[in-house]
DNA sequence: GCGTATCTTGACCGTAGGGTCAAGATACCA
DNA sequence: TGGTATCTTGACCCTACGGTCAAGATACGC
């Protein structure tokens, strides 16, 4: 991306590349230390620019965190859209529950920012759980009743098996220290949880 | 406890009752805010105390996060050790299950702080992670694995059985602001989880 | 009542951290 | 080549925070 001469639009790029970079050592840092505990000075070493450079593209610190909770929104919101690619329930859950495991997997570290937001009371992300997720959450849950009542899957509390996913999934992205830890530094494969969901 | 006139060991009732509740509040700040994120001062404030005073008892944040980790440790594992009251699995796992459930109800700050330990990467409790608790859930496993052969179970991964307990049982601490704003504020019964264990 | 040990607290210190600024460097367009 | 807009950065400011101190208050054995 950056190994072109000098021809098309570089202004821009840089200004993007930039920012790219430090929402990319905030998200680590927020991971490691949540919002209080992350200091700007450590996510501009982070990123290999001086902390200045950093308040130049992100005004305060509550900015730039609230940047990093919608980009992880977004990634999440998108794995939550694949629960309605099939309409059986075995491919459905089985698809979303896949797609929850890449998320944790390849966004450790926004999982776990959104752990810890939730974790502080969910100061920012309050409005979208009580809307957006809620919504989202009702509409599945009236699906799984469905399901129930056509005898489609066993009789489950909807609310429950969606808790049950995210927690379990979101527990490889959150406790990956302790799983490393308690596995002797062994990755882990991810078929087997999707066997357990139904 | 502090209603009797003033007749036995006063001085160390005052030191320990002092201590007691500055380890409430440092709980509940923790959870909060994490170890780095925590302030002292609001430590003391919470506990209704000068920030002094709390140095008096607590020498250090460290000591006090320690401490901290220490208790809310103990209370895992009284939890951890019903998984051997009974020998049949059924019986186990649901005793297990539902010890670990009331932990999480009634320590919900302690297992904040647990949780924001290990996705600060576990720096104190790195060690326990390693011996203790690897050991424990070795000899689950082992279990676990005698019971899958002796096919009273369905045959199941040990540890990610162990994970997803831990993980959908922590959830409700972890992610209460989650779960209480997408349930509208009411409460949850927890026998459903129970019978999906096994 | 007196002396000693413990406890309490406001004031203080030094460092760390969020954020600003103004002077220079770079990119881009004519 | 010059001019403007964007970018970069060291130095700086001010508040917050972890921790100390010393002077007073309290408890308690004698």
């Amino acid at each position: 991306m950056s190994t072109q001469p000098s021809t098309q639009p570089r202004k821009i790029e840089i200004r993007e590349a930039n920012q790219a970079v430090i929402l990319e050592a905030a998200e680590k840092i927020f991971a490691m230390n949540g919002f209080k505990g992350a200091a700007t000075g450590d996510i501009a070493h982070e990123a290999g620019i001086p902390k200045a450079n950093l308040h130049y593209y992100f005004k305060t610190k509550s900015n730039l965190y609230r940047e990093v909770l919608k980009s992880v929104l977004d990634d999440w919101m998108a794995a939550a859209s694949t629960f309605d690619i099939y309409h059986e329930p075995e491919e459905a859950l089985r698809t979303y529950v896949k797609a929850k495991m890449e998320f944790s997997r390849q966004r450790p570290f926004g999982s776990r920012v959104w752990a810890r937001e939730i974790m502080s009371g969910a100061p920012v992300l309050d409005n979208f759980l009580g809307t957006t997720l809620k919504a989202w959450l009702n509409e599945r849950v009236r699906i799984i009743r469905l399901w129930v009542r056509e005898e489609k899957i066993k009789p489950v509390d909807p609310h429950a098996l969606m808790y049950m996913i995210w927690a379990t999934t979101q527990h490889y992205a959150d406790f990956e220290r302790q799983v490393i830890i308690l596995n002797g530094g062994k990755e882990l494969s991810d078929r087997r949880y999707r066997q357990r969901t139904d």
